[in-house]
DNA sequence: AGCCAGGCTAAGA
DNA sequence: TCTTAGCATGGC
């Protein structure tokens, strides 16, 4: 195959723009560090090798990847301000605020975030996947659902979904028959894409809420794993029997607003990077 | 090195 | 009707 050639740019930005937090936190899966200190992933499905170099992000793309989309890609415009500017005043926000300011919820593709619950995306890459030659490394691109359908079950399994190969099944199967539209689920007001992803088998509230916020941008997704639910009864909710999901989410939205689950994100990497919250500034 | 995820289902209280 | 174990596998 021949390699494919990268074009350069590079993207100015404004305020902070943290690459390790953004990059390596738990919202994408598709990424790592090269031995120069870049980072090489794939956006929308096409390599990409990116670092920060003052005020810009340099870029080199696969064809097809434009400027725009990337800029997109990482929120390097005013929405990120904006997200931030609407919390609460909040100390234990504050100290995230502080200590990750860069730290940047990404907008990634709804199909890849649909079966990245909990799969294992480079595992169906590599076995699915297209292969593309960049700039001296091998990566894979994330399978069409059309291509997953077409796997058999012990294919699914072989990449170590385990039982859960028959959801990632019936999510390909659901987009093939065209009962299901990824895009469509940003389009749509949280609660009723919320609700058609609930309909889907193997997608629960956690998972929903996972795609709603890293794949769709809806931030009034407000996943609560053990690690957010670990950091409210540590802070806000620090008596009683353990809040359920429903109690979690009311409470985020009365608490941190409609960005509710941009600062989760912020808490939950604070909560696993750094350990119990200061309620004072880092 | 063992516990536990996240969603579903079947079995138990 | 509500709660709980087990599922396959990997991560902490």
């Amino acid at each position: 195959m021949n390699p494919t050639p990268a074009q350069r740019a590079a993207l100015s930005f404004q305020g902070p723009l943290d690459l390790e937090a953004t990059l390596y936190s738990g919202q994408a899966f598709r990424w790592r560090r090269l031995d120069d200190g870049q980072s090489l992933g794939l956006i929308e499905n096409r390599a990409c090798i990116v670092h920060v170099d003052g005020q810009r992000l340099r870029t080199q793309a696969e064809p097809g990847l434009n400027p725009a989309r990337i800029r997109w890609y990482f929120r390097l415009d005013a929405s990120h301000a904006r997200a931030l500017a609407r919390f609460p005043d909040d100390a234990y926000l504050a100290s995230a605020l502080t200590r990750f300011p860069g730290l940047r919820l990404l907008r990634q593709a709804p199909w890849e975030a649909l079966v990245s619950f909990r799969a294992s995306i480079e595992g169906l890459s590599r076995l699915a996947g297209e292969p593309v030659d960049f700039e001296g490394h091998r990566l894979f691109r994330f399978p069409k659902p059309q291509r997953l359908a077409r796997l058999t079950d012990a294919q699914l399994r072989s990449t170590g979904l385990g039982y859960r190969a028959r959801y990632v099944r019936g999510v390909a199967d659901e987009v093939v028959a065209g009962r299901l539209e990824p895009r469509l689920l940003a389009t749509l007001n949280y609660e009723a894409a919320f609700e058609r992803l609930m309909e889907l088998d193997g997608v629960g509230a956690k998972v929903a809420d996972c795609v709603l916020l890293y794949g769709c941008d809806h931030h009034a997704a407000f996943p609560s794993d053990v690690w957010v639910r670990r950091f409210l009864r540590e802070t806000y909710l620090p008596r009683g029997r353990a809040p359920d999901y429903e109690r979690i989410r009311r409470f985020a939205w009365k608490h941190f607003g409609k960005h509710a689950g941009y600062a989760q994100h912020y808490l939950f990497h604070y909560r696993r990077a750094v350990g119990t919250l200061a309620a004072k500034s880092a």
